[in-house]
Order: C-alpha cells, then sequence, then structure tokens
DNA sequence: CTCTTGTATGCAATCGATTGCACTCCTATA
DNA sequence: TATAGGAGTGCAATCGATTGCATACAAGAG
C-alpha cells in the first residue's frame, strides 16, 4: 500500500531496538550516543524500508517547522526571482523550506499574509517588503521569530537587513553622466517611503554637490510606485515644466521604461536628447529600445546573503543584532546614456 | 510570554469545557454537534486569548498538511510568476499553501525537489515541467498524490492538466502574417520534447497546409531550450542557410529576443526585412525594439484554474480522470511583423 | 410512569517523532 | 575486590490536535 508509510516504530521492529534509539541513530546530533554497529544497522533498515520522518510529528514535538516565509511585494517584478532562487538554494541546503507569498503591494493582503504565516509557525521570516517606517514590524517581532529584511531597510536600522549599496549605485551613475558632460541631471525618484527610494535621492543630492552641480528642484519628480506607469506619469509632468535637463536618473528600471515612453510620445529621443539611467539591471532590459543604461546589484548574492543572515539567527537564538549588511553594485553602461 | 502558545486546552479551561468540545466548536464541520451557545462561547474565548490552531498538530492527526507543491521549471522566467498568481489566490481561499520551487530545468534538482516535496508530504502537486514523456512521471504518482499538470501536457494525457490552446495560437498567428502577405515563414520551434514545443509546431505544418502554403523543411529549426540563447542560435543557423523567408515564427518569446539577437547581427531589420511572431506575451515583451507581436495566453487563469482542478481532485479522493483543459489565447499584434 | 431515542459532552487513544530519566552492564580506579 | 563512573538502551511522557466510543441527561412515545 502507497499508504502504509513507514514509521520509526517500523525500522525499530526490523532492527530489534527501541523507536528511540533509532531516532538517536538517525539524528547527526544524537548518534554518538548509540554504537557504531546499531547506528550503521538503523541506516541501512532506514534505507531498505525507505523510512522519511514525518516532518510534522518532528515540528509537534520540537516546535520548529524547518520553514521560513519570504514575503515578496510583488512576484512579477522581475527583481525578486533571482532573490528568491539566492534564498531557496542557501536554505535548502540546510533542510529549511522557503514558503514564498506575494503581497501585490497591498497593505491588507500583507497583513493576511503575515497572520497566515504566524499561523504556520514559521521559524525565520525574510522580508521584501518594508517602508522605512513601517507599521507593520511590530506585528512582525511580536513572535519573536528571527526576522532578515532584504532589498528595503526600515530608519531606524532596528532589524537585520541585506540590501545593495545604493548610494554608490547613484554615485557610479550620476559620475558617468557627467563624464559625458552631462550638467543637468533630472531625478525621476521612487517612492520616499522606501529605503530604496529615499537612499537614491538623497544619494543625488549628495552626489551632485560633491560634483559641483546646481540641483535644480524642479528636476526632482517623486513617483507614487515602483512601476512603468508612475515613470510615465513622472516624466510627463517634469517635461511639462519646459526645464532646462539632459539626463536624468530613474528610481529603478521600471520607472525608467516610463521614461521611455513619456519621452517617445513627447517626440524626443533617448539617449539622443535625454539620456536616461535605470536601476536594479532587472532581465531583458538589455534588450529594450535603447538598451538601457543602469546599475546592476546582486539578487543572487542578496537573497543568499540575507539567507544566511537568518539562518545564523535561527541557529544562536535571539541575536537581536542590528547589523546592516551592503553588497556593492556595478554600473552597466548601455544605450541610452550619450554625450550631452 | 511570546512562547506561551495558547493552544486547544486554554481556550477549553477558559469556557470550562472539554478540549474534544472545542475542538468540534470550532470546525465548521462539527460545529452542529455543540449546543448554539457553548459554541459561540467558545468562539468568543477563542477570540479573546487569540488562539491558533497548531497546524503540525493537525496535520500529524489528520495526515493533511494543507500544503500544495508547485514545480516550476525556471522562476526567473515571467511567464511563471503569473500563473503563480492565480494557484497561490485559488489555493489560498481555501486555506491551503502553495510551496513553490523551481527546478532549474534540472533533471537531477527535480528528483530532489519531488523528494522534498513528498518528505514534506504536501496534499497535492501541480507541476509545470512536465514533458511530453515524462520519467519522474511514475515517480510523481507512486504516492497517489492528486497531481495536475499546468502549460505542459503529456503525450499520453494520463494526468489532468490545464494548458492553453497552442493550435489555436499558431493558427491566429500564421493568418496574421498571411494576412500580411508573407508566404515563406519559418518556424523556429521550441524543444520538441515538451509538449507546447509539439503542439505548436504541429500547428504550424497544418496550418500552412491548410493556407494552401509549401512547406520548406530548410526553414525549420528546434531549439533546444526556451531560452534567448537557443534562439540566436537557432535564427543564425537558418539565416546560414541562404534561404528564402520574409517571417518566421518563434516558440516562445524568449526565443524570439534570441531571433532579434541573429537578424540584427545579420544586418537584417525585423520587421522590414522579416517579421517576428513569440508567443506568451510576457512582461514589458511590449517594450522591446522592435515591440513583439505575439500569442498572449491567459497565465493567471491557467495557475487559477489548475488550482481548482486540483482541489476538486483532493476533495473527491482519487479521481484519475484525465480530463485536459483548454484556455483559449489570443493574438497581440505590434510591431515586428508587417507587410510582406 | 417507564422506556426508547437522540443529543450534547467527556474520555482516552492516537498520529510519529523527541528526550529526560532510569536501568543495566562494563570498565577503570583505589 | 568493591565501587564509582560512564556508555548504551529502553521506558514513557509529551507536543496539540482529532475522533470513536461511552455516558449523561432530556424529551417524546406508548
Amino acid at each position: 500500500m502507497t499508504q502504509g508509510r513507514v514509521t520509526l516504530r517500523d525500522v525499530a521492529h526490523h532492527v530489534g531496538v527501541h523507536p528511540s534509539t533509532v531516532s538517536r541513530a538517525l539524528n547527526p546530533e544524537t548518534r554518538h550516543m548509540v554504537t557504531g554497529e546499531i547506528a550503521t544497522k538503523v541506516e541501512h533498515a532506514a534505507q531498505l524500508l525507505g523510512y522519511r520522518p514525518n516532518p510534522m510529528a518532528y515540528s509537534l514535538k520540537t516546535n520548529r517547522s524547518l520553514t521560513v516565509g519570504v514575503i515578496i511585494p510583488d512576484l512579477t517584478n522581475p527583481l525578486f526571482p533571482p532573490i528568491i532562487r539566492g534564498i531557496e538554494d542557501v536554505l535548502g541546503k540546510r533542510g529549511y523550506t522557503a514558503v514564498i507569498a506575494n503581497t501585490d503591494n497591498d497593505f491588507d493582503r500583507e497583513e493576511l499574509i503575515l497572520d497566515r504565516m504566524r499561523a504556520r509557525r514559521v521559524d525565520g521570516l525574510i522580508l521584501a517588503t518594508a517602508r522605512r517606517d513601517d507599521p507593520l514590524l511590530a506585528e512582525y517581532r511580536a513572535d519573536g521569530v528571527p526576522l532578515v529584511l532584504v532589498n528595503r531597510d526600515v530608519d531606524d536600522h532596528s532589524i537585520r537587513s541585506v540590501i545593495n549599496d545604493d548610494a554608490e549605485g547613484i554615485r557610479l551613475a550620476i559620475e558617468h553622466l557627467t563624464g559625458l558632460g552631462h550638467r543637468w541631471i533630472a531625478d525621476i525618484a521612487g517612492p520616499q517611503a522606501l529605503s530604496t527610494g529615499f537612499q537614491r535621492h538623497q544619494a543625488y543630492r549628495e552626489t551632485m554637490a560633491a560634483q559641483g552641480l546646481d540641483i535644480d528642484d524642479e528636476l526632482i519628480i517623486f513617483c507614487d510606485a515602483y512601476s512603468v506607469a508612475a515613470g510615465y506619469r513622472a516624466m510627463s509632468e517634469l517635461l511639462a515644466k519646459q526645464r532646462n535637463f539632459t539626463a536624468s536618473l530613474a528610481g529603478n528600471d521600471l520607472i525608467a521604461l516610463g521614461c521611455y515612453d513619456a519621452l517617445r510620445e513627447a517626440g524626443l529621443s533617448c539617449p539622443d536628447d535625454v539620456s536616461v539611467v535605470g536601476f536594479n539591471d532587472m532581465p531583458f532590459i538589455d534588450k529594450m529600445a535603447p538598451p538601457l543604461t543602469t546599475v546592476r546589484i546582486p539578487h543572487y548574492d542578496i537573497g543568499a546573503e540575507a539567507a544566511r543572515v537568518l539562518l545564523s539567527e535561527m541557529d544562536n537564538g535571539e541575536e537581536l543584532s542590528d547589523e546592516q549588511i551592503r553588497l556593492p553594485c556595478e554600473l552597466i553602461i548601455r544605450g541610452s546614456t550619450a554625450k550631452a
């Protein structure tokens, strides 16, 4: 019968020992309590009978689900799949399963998902949804479940996070543009409620100043979302001002694509009339017209590193450290930027 | 204490009844066995104490994990996230959690994942990885776990599947091309080991014949993968033949992008020299240069429908029906096709 | 007024593993 | 040669829910 699942008992019977001995023999942590001879016998029997531990029984007893929740704002955003891959690879090696959920950028949905996650008793959480001042955060920590932020950070750095070096990325982008002779650089910034949007915009101000360039506040537009539509609206708004500028920094690649649309609609050419730089180097962005110059972030590594941080936190019990890990990024120069 | 989880016992104590009564009161299936008055009391107490059933205990006893495995060949392929969304939405409403895993198109990895899934005792499986003659299938069914295929089918139709109507899509594409005056249409087909690749190619042959067009076998190239690189190689190979053709059908959008690259490299213009039609209408494909004419498939609905089929199978026990559900698709005409 | 029928609840076993404790040998040590 | 100490196993409780069975009590029928 396929129903007849093999249990510890069965293995014990087969070998002629007590189930607890089998348990100890099979668990690396306790193997040393068992005679080598019996241990190997048990292992063979387990192999032979096709024994698989029942994770529910294990979890019930040990109160560990061997499960980690991964909460993503939008799975259809190509930025996240590679991050998830990184997370899964690292967690999988340690026997953990990642349970992925996406909030669709919807607050209520996020609360619902959080609810589900705690009901499922996840052993840890990786969040890619953090706002700079996140009202759900208190809830997230309420259970004392180890928590790591990925990609986005919170302002008070009260939680460990693994992010990319936004400031560095912006610096590279602006230096590239000034190197091409641009002096009037617009900032089509991402949502300021998110650390990425905020950090990148701050970096814009700082780098512009450091380069001795004037900042024209009229050249700064804030998007209300990381989306093509928001980017389109922002660039349209900027163009309507009839202000002088020859280049623009976009909050991310999606926003940059929206800028493309607005520019095209206005009869302007990128990069001939306006250079555009994105952020993220999402898949296929190199195939757009024109191929986007953008800042590449180490998606996979960010995910992998976050998983590692989480694992260490789960191992050491409550770490409650507020370490922040920043991974370096890299400017990828393509066809959307040209001489001023 | 955050540790002090509320259990059935606690609720029972609070109300002054036996845990089993609480269990019955809280379960909709058995609520009728309990006095209305007590039932409401129990519910209030549960609410008050913040009771949450422990899923492990539930699963251990009932042998249902409330978990469904979703196996995807490649999460970074933009085709799949919307499908997953559809699956999650439907499953979530019924209290099931989707555990997503990707095989990275790697056979060994798939076996490993399958292993993990059965270890986790998933209640059902949704597979997007099926090959036409899949050697792992026997293993998949070995446990008698309900199984539904999504997006790809197997030749013997021995398993329920939810797919899009590939033949119809190809028909629409070819009729569009012939309408533009094309007579020599190449087929840069997807992997023939996958039902999608095979079906689409068959449809190509049939539709060409139905339209009274000659099929030049030299114009047919098979890709070994659904990837940009494979598409590039295939189109390069085709061009090297110096054969006459003015349009080409690509196995999917990724292959179409590879065709773009090869054409550009050869100094040919799409659509002026060669028209290209893709398949899937993946996100952002409308922003490519040129925007790709392609067949749109109802990603989300495919996922949602697959989840529904799976749920019904899980409800009714072993259904073992071989029903195949085909969802209609739609041709989206953009800039990659032009008059011959 | 008794007896049947039915309904609401309690009892206790159970799912399959983990783990503190007790027990039995066996081996050093004094 | 006693005896302490330690190593290897078995026993049984436990995690938190579900569920068949027993029981208690009420109401309706004869």
